[in-house]
DNA sequence: GTCTATACTTTGATAGAC
DNA sequence: GTCTATCAAAGTATAGAC
């Protein structure tokens, strides 16, 4: 059986996680070797499968780790009671917020999971399929409420996270923007596009 | 000296490469491997090195016709007078039109491009940056001009080229959209986000 | 937890015949 | 333009000592 939430690691296998992270979200999981990784720890590749018994198990681990930080971050609303364009704001911040919190997993939720072999990459299509089901069915409300303009929900749905998924790439620690307005400018600009005029 | 625009190919250099871009696209470069394309081509995997010197050769060749799609597709705007508005809408309508017409090229131009070796990355980045900056430039004039919110102009217009760029991993022909409506739903979307109230 | 040593596999690429 | 045959390098992973 499939376990879907993130292992309690020792602190080891924390660190080399981290560092799995980081390159695999630079350069990509499959440009990346466990030489590459056991470089960056100066150690020698074969140390690495004292910790895990496969890259792709750091993948999948890594992966888990993305998948519970965007869930948790929606624990907290009232996905459906909440006016939809308040929650939707609220949506799109906590969004940005693991984003910047969880750059490197982030990367690994948006794009490399996809190398994950069967069944686990299923398993988590599936995961991203509920999280991002939360956002069209609050869209969906706004325009049942007459509150947002309408539109095709699962369409605009994925375009708007598209859009705040690119922060990833972007974002840096110590830019020019702070995170608390790369959030604000999330919410005006794509806000405007969700509501009626 | 490096070339920046596509060469003429001969017709199996071209059905080769039609694979290629596949591959690529759904795979991502990394994870292709000769003997994956070989195969799909029906032919052993020494048989492409009469036609490409080199897997990387393939991925530069493809990302070339990538980026001189995009620029072509600007190509007949007049991007300096045109009046910001409806400048933007045209520029949407060309980027959502190329990457329906060259969706595997498009996930060329938008990822796969990074695997490329120096110095053909960097000089791929920009012939990226000069693209994006056509859109950067149309934001901050109608910005200046007052027809558009004021906003960080660059950061506005990555995010709604990623908006717009994730249609690629999405679009497929015969699906319940139409590229016209596609268009349509992207230009609506987005020019609320630039306009003023 | 890391090392040395190594097995085995996959990969990009070349040489030369047809 | 494709084949067979082959290589060297790089990849993932294992065994067993310290």
């Amino acid at each position: 059986m499939l376990t879907l939430t993130p292992t309690d690691l020792s602190p080891r296998k924390e660190e080399i996680l981290r560092f799995a992270q980081e390159l695999f979200s630079q350069q990509g999981y499959a440009a990346t070797s466990m030489r590459d990784l056991a470089k960056v720890l100066d150690i020698k590749p074969a140390s690495l499968y004292s910790h895990y018994t496969s890259k792709e198990d750091m993948l999948w681990e890594i992966a888990l780790r993305g998948a519970e930080a965007f869930q948790a971050g929606l624990a907290d609303l009232d996905l459906k009671q909440g006016e939809p364009k308040q929650l939707m704001q609220e949506m799109i911040a906590s969004h940005v917020a693991v984003i910047i919190a969880h750059k490197d997993a982030s990367a690994v939720f948006f794009k490399e999971w996809q190398r994950l072999s069967e069944p686990r990459r299923s398993a988590f299509a599936q995961l991203i399929h509920t999280y991002e089901q939360a956002f069209v069915r609050v869209i969906e409300r706004g325009v049942a409420q007459g509150v947002f303009e309408p539109m095709p929900t699962k369409f605009t749905s994925s375009m708007l996270l598209a859009a705040i998924n690119w922060i990833q790439h972007w974002y840096q620690a110590g830019g020019s923007m702070q995170p608390s307005e790369i959030a604000q400018q999330c919410q005006r600009f794509l806000l405007a596009g969700l509501l009626k005029l």
